[in-house]
DNA sequence: AAATGATTTAACCAAATGGTTAATTTTTGA
DNA sequence: TCAAAAATTAACCATTTGGTTAAATCATTT
């Protein structure tokens, strides 16, 4: 493991438990077991080792999930499809919303918005939209709200872990199992929402 | 206005701004207009200030829909008048869901969770639900991921507030109006998720 | 008006923090 | 083998930050 590799590790540690302002570079260092001057030898300063880290953990969290879908057809199989896909991710990186959140909403520095991957949620959400709706296969929602409510299920439960836990009582086990029979009550909400009821 | 009145006033701006860790004594002292000692004077510590305006936000996010909530008979009626109460303080405090959940995930001090009060959600969600649930009125959902999904749906939006107006390339004035709209929505959305389909 | 207590201020302090530097060790390549 | 380049270290630095203090001002009561 080279030092870099080993700053890296220890920086996306550091900046996901704490946050860039809660990060503190000694703390890095030392979980790398390096000397501090080493960060600023390879990464120059603390913003410019966090971009490096914000950049590359979008990466994972928003991948390309967008090629796989393409082989759904219907609109309501693509969401279904996401579902699936984004909480394999969520699941393996609970953290990664909060970190993601907390960084866009940093007051002094929002250009970190400008990294999200917007078009990959365009694509999911509104490409097949449209010609399912008009030849009736999904209700008339509006694509906007419904897209945010898709993400917002499914997002909302890892930015409130430490509140879901305590509050239902569970470990991180349970909580993990919680997540995985998730999917499967989402998906059921997406279809209830989605299909229209035949009127036969 | 009392110098302890603009404190609180100040205090609450760059918390809920910049978070605990971003925010400064000395910004405060500034925007309150007062000196960097009466902060200590009326609060002895950053800590306990912060503790003091965590409190009193609380109390407005998670106020007493409770108590009105019980003149609602059915657990989908409950619910979307819950959605509609909560918009209305959420468009109110847009900032708030992200100052909660900044705070309850701090890594240092997790104390902040205990001061949710959980009661007041348990109360609306699991009281008439299991009622409906018995009597046919509502489908066979799991109440946990129920809640969960009618709060994620509500709060995510304003946790991401800045990426979405950049996202859909809205101003907050529209952003606002959308919130408004999403009311319809969502009630909409649970509507379908809940009452079941009879199939006459 | 004087004494008392509450409030406010300016100056100060120690610790922490991001960052630098100069010297040292390790690696590399001719 | 040896010099140049790259990597690493310890000590250091300027600034910031939460917090303190002692003196000054203001308000209240007698």
């Amino acid at each position: 493991m080279t030092t870099e590799e080993k700053i890296i590790k220890a920086a996306e540690e550091v900046f996901i438990e704490q946050g860039y302002d809660g990060a503190r570079m000694q703390e890095i260092a030392d979980r790398a077991e390096i000397n501090k001057a080493m960060l600023h030898y390879y990464f120059r300063s603390k913003d410019m080792l966090f971009e490096k880290i914000f950049e590359e953990k979008v990466k994972v969290v928003f991948p390309t999930i967008s090629e796989q879908m393409k082989s759904y057809e219907g609109f309501t199989d693509k969401v279904c499809f996401f579902i699936e896909q984004y909480y394999e991710i969520l699941i393996k990186y609970p953290f990664m919303p909060f970190f993601v959140i907390s960084t866009i909403n940093r007051k002094d520095d929002k250009h970190f918005i400008d990294k999200l991957p917007f078009g990959f949620i365009k694509e999911i959400f509104f490409e097949s939209f449209f010609s399912d709706l008009q030849s009736g296969k999904i209700r008339e929602v509006n694509p906007f709200q419904f897209a945010i409510s898709v993400m917002g299920m499914s997002v909302f439960p890892f930015l409130t872990r430490p509140a879901m836990k305590k509050l239902i009582g569970i470990n991180d086990e349970q909580f993990q199992m919680l997540m995985q029979q998730r999917i499967e009550e989402l998906k059921n909400y997406v279809r209830l929402i989605l299909i229209p009821t035949n009127h036969a």
